[in-house]
DNA sequence: AGACGTCACTTGTCCTTACGAGTGATGACT
DNA sequence: AGTCATCACTCGTAAGGACAAGTGACGTCT
């Protein structure tokens, strides 16, 4: 290293001298970086030493590495999608869920039959091992590409209730929602977000680059009285994606 | 390796057998991984490609590494700490944020004068390199240590409105809120949620383990004029906290 | 002109070797 | 008994070499 070594490890001064450079502009969103051979030479260390530095950068999301290519500075520009958590009703009644109902099933959902969980049957207020309808589907945004994994659960009380619920587990949220309505429930939800690093099949089916986080967000839609009615499970690639709310204070 | 190698890179089949291994229990939360030595023993590769796997299963936060003891199953159990972003008002008026309400200034709260970037100005719908108050706090929840940084955003022409808010931007956020609410304002907020892995020195203050993203959530305070009165960021590790919300339909 | 093979460049993988540094237990010395 | 040095174990850092694999341009052959 040529600097004057001021942290610890050499590939840490290394990769802390490239952040710099990066964000001081040095460097454009979306140009080269020098490639190994050149950072070896600039900075007189080793290849792996370099390689450690360059890996450090992509772990923090800074740096987008293509094999045979090069190292290029990512171009954040900011989450392309919003997607709208508030939930409205046009006049004539039906709901609107602004971002998702516009998105489209990228490949046939997948329903099938499943029990609860630990975690599913405190959300849903059931006890364990308890019948469910489960549907999976995967969502793409046409416009920006942006993908989504949606997964619907619902308890074999609520089918019961809801015949036409039974029939079409695959329906899109707006309709299943139009369905509860039209059974008498005036409905009210209740989200948690969490964000965590994907596992490798959502990396793969999410299209994820390099340490990108996903946002998993848990929406248990609740009726009249206060009974969960269906879970619903989000996951979506955090890089291209955020959520946005609307609150109002109690009155 | 010592099993059939499905995949690419010898190091990705290890990791997908200690993954595999751990998914299926073999492994309880928090026990020890074999050594580095142990692993290369039992799969009979280099030390380099053994940390290449480790390092990969790092990255998944599936393990904690910890120098001179070993590599340890993480301990999932969920998030810690539940920060509900539903507001409320106590029958005396006053407002409640359940959640961060509770928790305390870890240091001095910090208060300087700053102007809006172009992603501010947006947010309050202003024009770039209009003059604000800042306040960075970093908050500490006592019962489980999770720590968060919250800013807060206040324009110029919001202090003039309300004279009390000049003299103490480091309030908290329900005593700023009751001081617009005096001066006649119907609040609500709209807020956005992201998640993206920390910077360095976020990861040192907010004492992030690997792997590990942040949450960052801005919320706009809106008055009785649909005007944007204040920005608050607040990030948060994710690994220990999740955010709830309490949604209603329109009616 | 077009198609295709080659070559130079990039990053990816894997090995060997060596030493530094944190941790905890063991055991000797005071 | 208590204190502290030592040691064996862990992971961390760094260097060197070698070859594989993806990419794009250049040049040749048809």
């Amino acid at each position: 290293m040529s600097e004057i070594q001021r942290p610890g490890a050499l590939y840490q001064q290394v990769a802390a001298a490239i952040r710099e450079a990066i964000l001081a502009g040095e460097y454009e969103p979306g140009a080269p970086l020098p490639s190994e051979a050149q950072l070896m030479e600039r900075y007189k260390v080793s290849r792996p030493t370099v390689r450690n530095a360059v890996a450090a950068l992509r772990a923090e999301g800074l740096v987008d590495v293509h094999h045979g290519k090069g190292s290029f500075v990512r171009s954040e520009k900011g989450p392309a999608v919003a997607i709208s958590r508030h939930i409205g009703r046009t006049p004539a009644g039906h709901f609107r869920l602004y971002g998702v109902a516009t998105w489209q099933q990228a490949e046939e959902p997948h329903t099938y039959r499943t029990h609860t969980t630990e975690a599913t049957a405190h959300l849903l207020g059931l006890q364990t091992e308890e019948a469910l309808f489960g549907c999976d589907q995967l969502l793409v945004d046409p416009d920006t590409g942006a993908r989504a994994m949606l997964r619907t659960l619902i308890p074999f009380a609520t089918t019961e209730a809801v015949s036409d619920l039974g029939k079409r587990p695959d329906a899109a949220p707006a309709a299943i929602y139009a369905m509860l309505t039209a059974v008498g429930h005036e409905l009210w939800w209740s989200e948690s977000v969490r964000a965590r690093m994907p596992l490798p099949d959502e990396r793969t089916t999410l299209r994820l680059p390099d340490a990108t986080p996903v946002l998993h967000v848990s929406r248990v839609t609740c009726g009249t009285d206060d009974q969960a009615l269906i879970l619903e499970e989000l996951r979506i690639g955090a890089a291209r994606a955020e959520l946005t709310y609307r609150i109002d204070a109690d009155k």
